[in-house]
DNA sequence: CAACTATATCGATGTATGTCAATGAATGGG
DNA sequence: CCCATTCATTGACATACATCGATATAGTTG
């Protein structure tokens, strides 16, 4: 990605319904399709259901790069795609950093494909 | 794409919880990756709402290539690709395939999400 | 059968993406 | 203050993907 974009918020500016509109228009669609691409990956797909299965609600990175089976860069590297979409939310503790689903953020994803 | 890979069913196969496991196995999650990759393209959801909002509940490539801005050859691509994912189905009637969506597909993929 | 139309497929091309090894940055302990 | 640990960032690389023009396929009509 070149990235020159804005930082694109995720699941915070693809909930807007634009009743108006013929069809899906081309900002909204961007949007929405960003918040997809987050989940259009497997390993992806994979850290959310250990971190929403955590006992704590939480897990750091060290607790999610043996059952993956990856790097420690590629599961930094994922996460941050998840957080940047609005999915993830991520707190430093110490040496360690938290990541734990957003509240309602799975059902709000879930949400846009009711409202294409 | 190389596609010497099975059929690939899309949400058929994309929609069985699977309880004894501690977390998403490799197989459910690259079940579920490739229904959210067939969303995780801004064109491919501009189709879909199309689509939905359809008068006949159906449309023809030749309604969708200009709205899109896109060419002939792209908009079958994606069609293609949302057919494959179990989204969209595709009837052919003489000279002209139409498009509509899976009932209840939209639903399903959604549910993907609970089912984390 | 020939010509026309609507779609699908193919081949090429530029860009995006997933992955890792190496490195950097921040924290905590001796 | 140095070192170990945890995580993020960078650079490189191979693969996947979106897109188009050209071509093939299939149905329609003369």
């Amino acid at each position: 990605m070149t990235s020159l974009r804005t930082p694109e918020v995720g699941l915070a500016a693809a909930c807007c319904p634009t009743p108006g509109q013929p069809f899906l228009s081309a900002e909204d669609a961007r949007r929405k399709a960003f918040v997809f691409k987050a989940l259009a990956d497997p390993n992806r797909l994979r850290l959310l259901s250990i971190v929403k299965g955590a006992e704590s609600g939480e897990a750091c990175v060290c607790d999610l790069t043996e059952p993956l089976g990856l790097s420690q860069p590629t599961v930094s590297h994922h996460l941050k795609i998840l957080v940047d979409a609005g999915l993830l939310h991520r707190e430093k503790r110490g040496t360690w950093a938290y990541y734990s689903l957003v509240p309602g953020a799975i059902e709000q994803a879930a949400g846009l494909l009711a409202s294409l």
